[in-house]
DNA sequence: GCCATTTCTATCCAGCTGGATAGTTTAATT
DNA sequence: AATTAAACTATCCAGCTGGATAGAAATGGC
């Protein structure tokens, strides 16, 4: 017994995160949103509960699809599987596919600044399930024998976490496309150095 | 044949820097810049040519105080003191001393993300900097024969620019103060793992 | 003591922000 | 066909933004 809205729930999360990726948190006023969207203003805060609540769902719904889609998988990931993901995130910079690429829990991080409890709720699911995967690939492959750490797994599993945020930072402040993949070669090159050969 | 400035150049900037590195570029408005700065919006118009002048006036004093005193020094660092230099970025946030910890440059990468080009040229000299300390310290001691790195002395040094912006992410993101000092003993563990023994 | 110059104070401005509200339109249920 | 719940359009709002401007106050050179 009710109207149907113009934009579906699904595009309309698509269309913000493209723009909040774009612009950022502050960068993107609720005009920009109805604009990007197809969601009036009226239904931002009547279906959403206003833009920082619709903000959290579009973060969550990035979340939940670079978890199950673009992280690397915890059972099967080789490290040198982990390594071209590595150099596979600062290629696609070249074909900005916004959803696929980048990464808005990590955008969140500079906007936020731990001023928002919601979002580093999800700051922090973001870098432990990093950890936690490159943990469990590092482990396995060293008790397999394939590689061989200086240090432990899980240290190494945090230097592997701190290089990806380091990768997207440099991804934002590059002057050339060229510097990104310099750093994130120089990344893997680490990670291939500890192959077993 | 001049009225004299309530407040000074030096400790306007002083003032300026712990305000944008609270609030960042965006969040620190023109009249928070008077409180904390002295200045009055009208100076900060006729004699600095506006709050984006002015911030650039403060990048510069940063950057050029940074070099001199807080990154490590090219030609006397030792790898061991590099390690330790890590250690202690993410130590004196207990300690949150804006001036001398933390970095408005990085702070800047986030905030304007390439869209301004005089404040990239100024994160361009930031990164150049770095990398080339880096790359100095490392070949210094690989030739000397005191430490043995896997992979080139450039491509290590991108690598421990990598983990400094990534230390510098997980410092911003941290839920708990612990998180941000087991990173940087991570990336100094790998460090030490270089060291010949 | 006067003058030129700079900074100060005190307003004023247009533009944008997220949000609220009132009245209209649409659709599914009965 | 009547009812009802939700989304639509179109305003309106106070608050803040960076900046402009006019007149008063202060300072150093003469």
């Amino acid at each position: 017994m009710a109207r149907k809205r113009k934009a579906d729930h699904e595009t309309a999360i698509a269309g913000a995160l493209a723009l909040f990726w774009e612009k950022g948190y502050t960068g993107a006023s609720t005009r920009e949103i109805e604009e990007k969207t197809g969601l009036t203003r009226f239904t931002l805060q009547t279906a959403y509960g206003g833009k920082e609540s619709f903000f959290l769902a579009t973060l969550d719904s990035y979340l939940n699809n670079a978890e199950a889609q673009h992280f690397p998988d915890a059972e099967t990931f080789t490290l040198s599987e982990l390594a071209e993901w590595f150099e596979s995130i600062a290629s696609e910079q070249k074909i900005p596919r916004v959803e696929d690429a980048g990464c808005l829990a990590f955008n969140s991080i500079s906007q936020f600044e731990r001023s928002d409890p919601e979002v580093n709720a999800r700051i922090a699911r973001y870098l432990e399930t990093l950890e936690g995967r490159f943990a469990a690939i590092l482990t396995r492959e060293a008790q397999a024998g394939t590689v061989h750490l200086p240090q432990s797994p899980e240290a190494a599993a945090q230097v592997l976490v701190g290089l990806l945020l380091g990768l997207h930072s440099v991804i934002k402040a590059r002057t050339e496309d060229a510097m990104a993949r310099s750093y994130a070669a120089a990344a893997a090159g680490l990670m291939r150095s500890w192959e077993v050969s």
